[in-house]
DNA sequence: TATTTCATGTAAGCCGTTACATGATTCT
DNA sequence: AGAATCATGTAACGGCTTACATGAAATA
């Protein structure tokens, strides 16, 4: 059981899905992969922690869906109270900024632009799925009880995230000008 | 060569320095530990990418500073213009958060209270070297030229993200109540 | 026609974490 | 007296990344 284990219990406690589903909504706030994600569920599977129901579909691969136990969720609880390990934060753009003192002004704006343009694409990718979800859900009260509302406050803090880095760009771009 | 393979060029581009040194900057801005420093140093010492002098201590063991090259510094020019990896974020706080809607109020309380005191820490651990900082650069125009500027705007920004992560946990606290 | 999306899985190899190892000095 | 800081290193194990593998439908 590595952190990843426990949260993908985390994410099927709100509502049955699949491997894939679970995927397309770790990827918005923990770097991971499909191949990372499978075994790992189907150890949860083997331990008893989920059962599966698979959903037969033409032309594709068949889809299971995970449903947490009671067993698991036993587990998930042991596991909020246990002290979290700190964030672990790896960002490359940063490296590259360390030295930005001994770069030419050409290069050190060039790398501005690109973490920016990043920031951007975030934006523009999250703000989206966010604001359907604000809309879908009538009043902010709603979501709070719907079984997205776990998504809605980890997409606003990426998106607000995006936006104080975006603005931390441009803050430095002044400082370099 | 990794990411932190340049990462650590990238600094002791700025000033030459030793891995201890390198260990304690580095842990401000990317997640790592001396076990993989010091390997990393070795051998970006036998590619001649850096060169290391021997500072002899009493009751202390020696200490390597190491300096970049020339071969070095073409080796960190070309890496600049390489696209950047995906930013790695994995924060097991935000896999906990993600079923806040099955927990009871109290468990996602303190969860909030413990993302929070986290983000404290954090604040309180940097912003004091960040004003140190500010103030030994007399004007921001001096800290701009100097060897620690890149450590400036990387603190700057871990500093604002603690900040704006503290106001995100009391934005959640408050949809909750 | 080529890429992306949906949908799952396996396997090799690299990388990083954790633990072991040492030891003097300074702080609590 | 015990923990933390300074200062470097090695080694095993586990986990993750990358690539391999398949394949239909939809989009560009």
């Amino acid at each position: 059981m590595n952190k990843l284990s426990f949260g993908l219990l985390s994410l099927i406690s709100t509502k049955p899905q699949s491997g894939y589903d679970l995927l397309l909504k770790f990827k918005r706030f923990w770097h991971t992969t499909h191949s990372t994600i499978y075994p790992l569920l189907s150890q949860l599977l083997e331990a008893e922690y989920i059962s599966c129901d698979v959903m037969e579909q033409s032309g594709k691969p068949d889809k299971k869906i995970y449903t947490i136990t009671e067993k698991g969720f036993d587990k998930l609880v042991d596991w909020m109270y246990k002290p979290a390990g700190p964030a672990v934060i790896k960002d490359e753009m940063m490296l590259k900024l360390s030295c930005i003192q001994v770069l030419d002004q050409k290069t050190a704006n060039w790398l501005l632009d690109e973490m920016e343009t990043r920031y951007q694409k975030q934006l523009s990718e999250y703000s989206e799925t966010l604001a359907r979800m604000k809309s879908s859900g009538t009043s902010e009260k709603d979501l709070r009880e719907s079984e997205d509302f776990g998504m809605y406050i980890l997409l606003s803090k990426v998106v607000s995230d995006a936006k104080s880095g975006i603005e931390w760009c441009n803050w430095v771009r002044d400082l370099l000008s």
